[in-house]
DNA sequence: TGTACATCAGTGAACGCGCGTTCACTGATGTAC
DNA sequence: TGTACATCAGTGAACGCGCGTTCACTGATGTAC
């Protein structure tokens, strides 16, 4: 705030910001802790004033990149909701396939963020975060109110939310890294929308249901 | 096969050897030229004279880890074959159930090999031969077969592929690298076993078919 | 059978890269008297 | 209101790491005469 040089000020939110740059740019790749004190145009190690160490730094990265895909979620959730509020089972449905293609539509709008996202190390803060209070915790109220309006079947519900976010996460990283990189998007797009008929065709036949999610509800958000 | 220690006689294959044992037993990170070189007991530069870079080698490890996964795949295949001839319908479930099953097991048990097959770059050979020689074209002749025997209707046929590789694929990736990696091996098993049976009741009720695979059939191996 | 020589597979030193981290420091801030 | 001083946020140099790659070389192999 001051015209002063020496002290940045809030040197700390400039890192987190800036990071949050590169990391989109670069995925993990950019969060050197050289790099970006180069970038915010301050010495190399004034991050340690700040940050314990470089691991201490990406786990604010992933912590935000989650924060975003859960809002990505929230949002895709909310246009679920403003369209079919009135029929509780259609609602359900619709709702596990708008968390899917949130899931999806984040990964490859945002693939260095999500990148940095499953970056953080298993043990640590970050990754119970994404079981306790991120998109899989999202995923699994989701599941339970399939369950609650009586769509998916109690014994199918168990390992249900391990196995949609299988699907939506290595549909995903094969989009990203993987050997379907080269895919082009409207084949992309087909296949997304199979795979989410799919998991609906599944659930539906649990509870012995025989019909079709119909396909420009997939479709309401482009 | 000389005494001589100066040439080696074999350094070729003495290095795609190591690089594998490497992989296994480090992933892509044990796969530098330095490291190898040591390994092997020779100057650090020598494996030029048999590689044109780094990349190179690491190719070669990917495909011989595409390999081991095709081999792993085709040996649970046998293993359905043997027990379900008679019965086409529930032969083609089973083996869909296999070659899945297979996908995991490999990744879960070498996966040092598994990360270096998809560290390969999109663009090429490694990726190529994934996808017209590799895991994907056995998937998707196991599920010709299953529109064969009219167990998967036709039109869910398109983009079964995807989802099924996408299903176990990120299956694989979670529990390897992701926040499922403290899991517990049953925790584990059990979660497997209903995103299986969720493909199959999918593809089932495709064709309006409402019966479930039966248990035990999918733990015919162990 | 013996020797000259081309070929090839290795060696060892060096370059340049970027990284994370530690050290002793210096300049600015703000509080206590 | 003014000054001494503790505190804190930066700086710059340095260490040590391992990497891929290139260079000019040397020792062994094997073929031609």
């Amino acid at each position: 705030m001051t015209g002063s040089s020496y002290h940045h000020g809030r040197l700390r939110e400039a890192l987190v910001e800036e990071a949050i740059a590169a990391a989109r740019e670069r995925g993990p790749a950019g969060l050197g802790l050289r790099e970006l004190a180069r970038r915010v145009g301050v010495s190399h190690n004034a991050a340690y004033r700040h940050f314990a160490d470089r691991e201490d730094l990406v786990a604010e990265v992933a912590a935000h990149a989650m924060e975003q895909l859960v809002t990505a979620m929230r949002v895709r959730l909310g246009e679920v909701d403003e369209v079919a509020e009135a029929e509780p089972v259609l609602r359900a449905r619709l709702r596990l396939a708008a968390v899917g293609r949130a899931y999806v539509e984040f990964a490859l709008t945002e693939p260095g963020l999500f990148r940095v996202a499953f970056t953080a190390d298993p043990e640590g803060a970050v990754a119970g975060a994404m079981l306790t209070e991120g998109p899989y915790l999202l995923l699994c109220q989701v599941l339970d109110e399939m369950v609650e309006v009586g769509f998916l079947a109690p014994q199918a519900r168990e390992g249900a939310d391990v196995t949609c976010w299988s699907l939506v996460h290595g549909f995903s990283v094969l989009n990203l890294d993987g050997p379907l990189a080269g895919a082009p998007p409207a084949a992309r797009a087909a296949a997304l929308e199979q795979l989410l008929l799919a998991v609906d065709r599944s659930y539906a036949a649990s509870t012995g249901r025989g019909d079709t999610l119909p396909r420009q509800a997939l479709r309401l958000s482009p």
